[in-house]
DNA sequence: CATCTGACGACCG
DNA sequence: GCGGTCGCCAGAT
């Protein structure tokens, strides 16, 4: 409870307006709303996303098209996409059919991906 | 206030 | 091709 949504309204925003029967990742999520934190920043967004309120989080899948959500989520999502028609193989769907792109805003900035950079230093945590 | 985990993604070995 | 690790951010403990 006490979920605070702030700024996560507009990755609400732009879920909502994933077209039923189709799918996206948090990766381009991220990018479509140029996201620094990338998709793990996407994933806590649907993470405290306010169940009830209309927005299809289950038409959030990781990269690939893969439903890393867990259980008992997992078998939600998948209930839910099957619903909508969405083949689910192998907890994946098949993002060349049912992936959809987010990029509503205008991109004026570009690049500044997520994840990874170069580890020139071979493992230093 | 400090620390870890977490609906991720990408790179290195 | 697979496994393990790092990077970023925010919320929770």
């Amino acid at each position: 409870m006490t979920r605070e949504v702030g700024s996560w309204d507009v990755v609400y925003k732009l879920v909502k307006k994933i077209p039923r029967g189709h799918v996206t990742t948090y990766g381009e999520v991220a990018r479509a709303l140029r996201l620094k934190g990338g998709a793990r920043v996407a994933g806590h967004a649907m993470a405290a996303c306010p169940r009830g309120r209309g927005v299809p989080w289950q038409r959030v899948v990781g990269s690939g098209g893969l439903l890393l959500i867990r259980e008992p989520y997992a078998a939600l999502q998948r209930k839910l996409l099957e619903s909508e028609g969405v083949r689910i193989e192998r907890q994946a769907v098949d993002m060349k059919r049912y992936g959809w792109s987010p990029v509503e805003p205008p991109v004026k900035s570009k690049k500044r991906r997520a994840g990874s950079r170069k580890a020139k230093k071979p493992r230093a945590r």
